[in-house]
DNA sequence: CTGTATGCTGTTAATTTAACAACAACTTCG
DNA sequence: CGAAGTTGTTGTTAAATTAACAGCATACAG
């Protein structure tokens, strides 16, 4: 590609202390920051513009700080960022079982929403969604048929909840569904929250085909309530850095795809 | 409460002067609105902060903009446009109506938007709508319970309507909804398109209180389809230019509320 | 009428950003 | 193999934005 052999490194290696520094002291400001690492203060909010992209710190006028100091801005697009070029695979990988003409759920997840965003020039599609960032994305798409799942704005997630959002996918019934959740294991998935369990669930019962995405990172653990076995999903998309033996248990209950990371 | 009567409508009146030229402009820059309206740089941008927490305004480094910068302007945001005074005007005197602890529809009309703008300070409030760029506005308030009506998304209305949303609409009871129509007279009003009738229709079914919001422009037209008498409204708010006549006419009918335009 | 509280405004200093220039590493092509 | 071009990273400078504090006017209570 280009010069960032050398130069990668050395920028990956200096944000790494950054953000060492930041998570060390709870806060920094930038200057302080450009003693530490010896780079200008340019170089150093570029850093700190790259690390609040990746959801890895919060930036604040004076500096950064490692927790969401305040409260605002959903978790959300703090979630994205760390896993992206994985999710992407991923999307990329799962949009291959998409056939035009068809209908498609998408739940309230980023993993979710990198599909959607491929959903450009695959043809004429019905796309139904609870999840108000890739209702934005989907809503510019012509050729898509949007539904929206309504109910209960949840801050946290950006996205609509509780029963009129269960109700609306209950009046549904489409030929796939794309679903991530917070955690797996051979035989179970996990999910943090209740009422979101709820809603996927509903989602789960309202598709022909469920598909799970999964980036790696959320592999080998387990989160508090129970959401589905494994067998209630029909494909699993999963990027190539995943646990072996996870994935060769896996296969044994579904199919399962293995997404390439590019570079 | 304190030194707000005089301070507080030239710092209004300002903040007008300020949105009409960036609206005839399509944008400016800080420092151009310093000579605009003869005051300093950081009052222009403590102004420029508020109009874009209201939702008036895009900000971006060197200035501000009407439109969402990158992206083409909905046309729905474009119908305000002429009107735009009388319609906050109008739901500033519909906003005396609301209450604190209360539950109230929005339909998907600017004026219904304008309403939703001015939401920020009334205290905990659950408001439900089926409209795009109210949800966007509304979703910033903490004291603001959304629930979203979801459905089929229209891109010509930026909202969500069909059998969905009408079943949403019908799951829900509140305290008053805030309606406006395309055309009226002393006793029908009337909208263009079938589909918006049927989810308007629902909204009036659902809500304790019906408030007409009525922008004079469009008072003494008809409309293809016949919505619902005047009688079914608990309340008109329309401004002050409208046609004497037909207003009390429709003071027979049900309580009117005129609402100043301010110079 | 006086004192206090509240909100709006201006000034200053610090922080952050955009824009451009310089440079190194890699690629391509002769 | 080397020259030219490309891409990505960094630094410099100037402009823009923000926070923090101080001053002033108005409203209200006593």
């Amino acid at each position: 590609m280009s010069g960032t052999s050398k130069g990668a490194r050395s920028r990956e290696q200096r944000q790494q202390r950054i953000v060492d520094h930041v998570l060390n002291q709870g806060s920094a400001s930038a200057s302080e920051l450009t003693e530490l690492v010896g780079v200008s203060l340019m170089t150093v909010h570029r850093d700190l513009d790259e690390l609040v992209r990746r959801g890895l710190l919060r930036k604040f006028h004076g500096g950064v700080s490692a927790q969401p100091s305040t409260v605002f801005e959903g978790s959300s697009e703090y979630r994205m960022g760390a896993q992206r070029s994985q999710k992407e695979a991923i999307a990329r990988t799962a949009l291959t079982l998409v056939e035009p003409g068809g209908s498609i759920l998408l739940d309230d997840s980023t993993s979710a929403l990198a599909v959607a965003r491929l959903l450009a020039d695959i043809g004429p599609l019905t796309v139904a969604t609870n999840y108000l960032p890739a209702i934005e994305v989907l809503k510019q798409l012509p050729e898509v048929h949007l539904i929206c799942l309504g109910g209960n704005y949840s801050a946290t997630h950006d996205s609509f909840l509780g029963l009129p959002c269960i109700e609306a996918v209950g009046a549904l019934s489409v030929d796939m569904a794309f679903l991530s959740t917070s955690a797996m294991n051979a035989t179970m998935t996990y999910h943090q929250e209740h009422e979101l369990v709820q809603v996927k669930r509903a989602m789960l019962a309202a598709a022909e085909t469920n598909v799970l995405l999964m980036d790696s990172s959320k592999m080998p653990r387990k989160a508090l309530h129970r959401m589905a076995p494994l067998s209630d999903y029909d494909r699993l998309v999963i990027d190539d850095g995943a646990d072996e033996e996870l994935v060769a248990a896996a296969r044994d209950v579904i199919p399962t795809m293995i997404a390439p990371i590019e570079s």
